[in-house]
DNA sequence: GACCTCGCTGTAATCGATTACAACACGTTC
DNA sequence: GAACGTGTTGTAATCGATTACAGCGAGGTC
């Protein structure tokens, strides 16, 4: 392993042509039939594979692209991932996926890498926002699209759900079901839509006249299985509700687990609907309830606005926002399996 | 945006040195105090980044590092993946993440571009392994760890588990239970871990003195939810056994989901239990019995291998194996919840 | 035959960093 | 004061590709 690898001189040298020539020959340029025969055979004789980053360094692209997530434990974002790969792939890009862990410092450490990197752009989607990371964002000069929101006043191509507007639809939807104490167990309000989302749910309650109560509320500490459980437990020692919305699938689904076993039937005691409709919402028993905020619209969205701003780096900013749709399953009282 | 970056040079001349004592100040080596001021400010002052691309060709190291994986919507990769990032991400790499989709030649795509690439490094987790795959991994003169079977001509590190023991546990445990008709429900058997499976499956049931029954026996033309569902429904049209082991935790649980459809009581009725252990057998109704494949030990250990080829790129190949343990829980008669 | 085109090919510059080496200043030591 | 070590600094080579530009030969036109 690791002889030394042929660089183009050794492969010109051994066809006995110029580096121009070959570079010429191996990126499809003018030749003639026998220096390309000449310099193929050598290319395939030495085992010459072309260096990626002495090429990135003299065209100023590497064909990379990045998508950042905070936790690629959610199959939500395994979703947008899938959206985003389809779309850059037909254009030839490949898609590194780097996974922030939801922390900030650690998304600011990734933008800086990035910001001289590997890759000619990058699609975002940060759980949390902060100063730091705007002014990171801001800093970046390399094309960027967030998925999420983020200050107005940052000119950057975003996509956002509509989570606010996904809330209500549950909301409503469990309310028309004849629900009247419907809890909430939201991700943590720190973050981006773990606030939109808590805002959202007082708003539509007290709309739909609902008294605001806080036993009827908590935050699990993330948007993931394990703290949706800690939370779920946490609620259900206090009160029982005739509903529940989760802040996420995840967080719907533990919630869905711990009310199996404290032997409340959901939907009959307890409803529960959870969001963005991710592909295990499907296949729960019973089949949760979700608010699809369309992650792989998002994803093939933001995949777009990046792949045209790379081609037009001047144009303006976009920012574009995917309304929600509410998928009725079995865990509040409708669907058919 | 992008108007166009600094380069040592600009910051030099800004600074009234020489491009030598602008890198040397950046990467800490010896200078004056007051070169390193004038440097520092001068940076500062022009928002200097590094182009990573150029440093990576002179000092011939990326400081990343690739995992490529069949699909990263499986949450056992995701496991992996922690665990190898959580490993690497202290030696100062970053980690990129590559999903294949599980077929052979994208694999083969990805190989091709990292050959030579901006990685330093590779962890790979094929599910199919073919002569083309073999024969890529021969060329490609990157350190590589393979998290799976290969060919034992093949002389790379590799970390494999045991999926013929965790077959037999699973399945000794259902008999244990008094289960005398059990079928399975694999993902493809032209994967390395789904024909290990398949005859794993064959022998055990053999020295149980099971017959061998052909309608016990379905193969899901993936290791996903869907494909999982599918082929649930193509067996229990036909028979109901009184166990079901899935190839993966995701198809075990969509064999859980269908047979909930059908009125079919786990474990009363059927008794399931899947592989991998993931993070969902938790979180299902029942609880799912899961053979732990150790897909957090292997990404620990294939982190491992990998930085220790990385220092010493000509020590001997190593192979481990990771033993299975099987989790019983609700799914198979046992377990508190 | 002079002059132009046109198509290939080679030389050398270039991308933006790091670093080997030489030069230099300044103190010590004898 | 010569010789020498020590610590900084600058010049230029280098990593491995791409590509601008010039040169060259063959063929066509008048």
């Amino acid at each position: 392993m690791n002889v030394k690898r042929p660089t183009v001189s050794r492969v010109a040298e051994h066809a006995g042509v110029s580096v121009a020539s070959v570079s010429r020959v191996l990126n499809g340029l003018a030749a003639s039939d026998d220096v390309r025969l000449r310099v193929t055979e050598a290319a395939a004789a030495l085992g010459y594979r072309p260096n990626a980053v002495a090429r990135s360094l003299k065209v100023r692209s590497t064909q990379q692209l990045a998508f950042a997530v905070a936790d690629v434990g959610n199959p939500v974002y395994v979703e947008m991932m899938r959206a985003v790969e389809a779309e850059t792939k037909v254009r030839g890009y490949r898609l590194l996926v780097s996974s922030t862990g939801g922390r900030v410092d650690d998304t600011q450490a990734l933008l800086d890498g990035l910001a001289t990197g590997y890759a000619d752009g990058l699609v975002l989607s940060p759980v949390r926002v902060d100063g730091d990371l705007v002014e990171a964002l801001r800093r970046l000069d390399l094309p960027v699209v967030v998925i999420g929101t983020v200050p107005s006043e940052l000119r950057v191509d975003n996509v956002r759900a509509n989570s606010s507007g996904g809330v209500r639809l549950a909301v409503e939807h469990l309310h028309a079901g004849g629900r009247r104490r419907i809890a909430f167990v939201n991700g943590p309000v720190d973050t981006v839509p773990g606030s939109a989302r808590q805002r959202a749910f007082e708003r539509t309650a007290r709309a739909l006249g609902q008294p605001a109560d806080d036993a009827l509320r908590r935050v699990a500490d993330d948007f993931t299985l394990a703290a949706g459980r800690t939370a779920a437990e946490a609620l259900l020692d206090d009160v029982v509700p005739d509903a529940v919305l989760g802040g996420n699938d995840l967080i719907a689904i533990a919630l869905m687990q711990v009310l199996a076993e404290r032997g409340l039937r959901v939907p009959e005691d307890v409803a529960v609907v959870g969001m963005d409709d991710t592909e295990l919402a499907g296949v729960t028993t019973p089949s949760l309830t979700s608010v699809d905020l369309g992650s792989r619209a998002r994803g093939r969205l933001a995949a777009r606005l990046l792949l045209e701003r790379l081609e037009e780096p001047d144009r303006e900013v976009q920012r574009v926002t995917v309304q929600p749709r509410l998928r009725v399953r079995r865990s509040s009282g409708g669907g058919t399996r």
